[in-house]
DNA sequence: ACTAATTTGTTCTATATAGCGAACAAATAT
DNA sequence: ATATTTGTTCGCTATATAGAACAAATTAGT
């Protein structure tokens, strides 16, 4: 299981079959500098950059930042799922992409 | 509707009556930069500091950059759903903020 | 299999800008 | 009227990020 950024970063590229040129390519950032993110633990990317990087593997920021804690309680189901079933079909696939992610960590 | 990063940052910030020094503090950044990012569109925050202030705010660093489409179609639902309520009760609500804050915009 | 060409990954140097601290200004409270 | 809190500006340093050039690996040709 990936753990850091850089590891994150580089499984879903190899994943998908790019490389770093190809990747550099789709999100307008340099190979050199992406290679930095894999490789060098201590980089901290803009959040366009993130945003760029995240499309491109079809994941969130949100999945590749990892964020820590944050208040939980019990969900009220139907109304969560009718939420749900209202929003754009954009923010729905990201919805999804999300709970899958998570759901293998 | 804020639209920008900066507008929705200062919105986010004053209805929950925080000072720039506030949220300053709670975030690990200097209120002076916060108040450029709020102020100045052309700021690039780092994903480190979007994460400390989508925090602080109760938000997604995904809502905060807004991103753009991505690729969509149907959703199996009750697979979905079965898959959401597996996950970790920090990453439900998550996702629960997430379709909060996009059913609104 | 051997080598030349092409693709992929790595390192180095240089530049722009993220982000801070302290000083200053405006507003609000006492 | 003064003190305290909030917002704004400025100059400095660290670091994000690009653009080569170089190295390792892979592919293609003979």
């Amino acid at each position: 299981m990936p753990t850091t950024l850089g590891q994150k970063i580089k499984k879903l590229r190899q994943d998908k079959g790019y490389s770093l040129d190809d990747l550099a390519r789709e999100t307008e950032t340099s190979k050199s500098y992406l290679w930095e993110l894999e490789n060098r633990d201590e980089r901290k990317p803009s959040g366009e950059k993130l945003t760029n990087i995240a499309q491109a593997l079809g994941v969130t920021t949100d999945y590749l930042l990892d964020e820590k804690a944050s208040p939980d309680e019990a969900v009220l189901r139907e109304a969560f799922f009718r939420k749900y079933n209202k929003l754009e079909p954009d923010d729905k696939e990201k919805i999804k992409q999300m709970i899958d992610l998570w759901g293998k960590k």
